[in-house]
DNA sequence: GTCCATGCAAAGATTTTGCAGGTCC
DNA sequence: GGACCTGCAAAATCTTTGCATGGAC
């Protein structure tokens, strides 16, 4: 019932980056926005938009993806998928069951980032953490309780 | 000269755990082990190891990831691709332009993970942490320098 | 000798592209 | 009205699989 992130944030985004919002890409924006907590695959998109040509569902991904509208999850399996980006820097809980995901706030990585910017002679410019593990659920179902 | 990462290491190891050393695996491991510092794509070890089926490839790249004896590195466009998993855990450093990576150990990522552990009711299984920057020669190049 | 591994080729899965036509601003 | 976007279908990637044959132990 509570739409907390409704398409208008992203859709205004994209307009004022000077991208049209034609129905096609409104319609993926709707959908996605509608996934909240949920991550979900470019293929589950694209079945579940199937009024829409695949290429469209693909190209609006990608888009959204360069605006950092949404954010790629890298499973534990290295399997990828997508995923609403709640604004600011996070990282991800992800189950390695059942691949929900929960985004996590850690400042104490910058500390770490920094010192490896302080010890190397690369440029750093992003990172990228990904915890692993069992969520409450499956981790009950794996011990059987 | 110096191969200070010998195929061997790798072939006792999946000895040890009952694979057999067949002439193809053998290939695919002195291959693998050949690329110390750099990364490689399963296209280019296929497309290297010409006179072994690709399918043998991929299948013995899957086996040493699975033996723990090469690691995955996602780039940060998400492309994947493998590494010789040097002993211990670590993390990886990429470079956004060329994709060289390198090996960083940060101990204090065991910190910010064991603050996950008291902050979440998943159980941990573990982490995949990518740094990402331009490296010297990269950023060398970027500047016009 | 037995079981596992290989090779081939075909199938599968996923993503990209060319291009004619349509739509937003 | 012009530039950008869409849809389709084909192509391009990348990876897996079935099955008969061959090789390691």
């Amino acid at each position: 019932m509570t739409l907390s992130f409704p398409p208008d944030g992203l859709v205004s985004e994209l307009r004022d980056q000077g991208f049209k919002i034609t129905t096609p890409r409104y319609q993926v924006i709707e959908w996605v926005t509608g996934q909240q907590e949920d991550n979900f695959t470019a293929e589950e998109a694209a079945a579940a938009l199937d009024s829409i040509g695949r290429a469209t569902v693909y190209r609006t991904l990608k888009l959204l993806l360069d605006q950092g509208l949404i954010c790629r999850v890298i499973l534990n399996d290295g399997g990828i998928c997508y995923r609403l980006s709640h604004k600011g820097h996070h990282h991800h809980l992800v189950c390695v069951s059942c691949g929900a995901t929960e985004d996590i706030h850690l400042d104490d990585v910058e500390n770490v980032i920094q010192r490896v910017r302080e010890s190397t002679e690369y440029e750093l410019v992003g990172h990228r953490l990904e915890v692993y593990g069992f969520c409450p659920r499956c981790k009950s179902a794996q011990t059987g309780l």
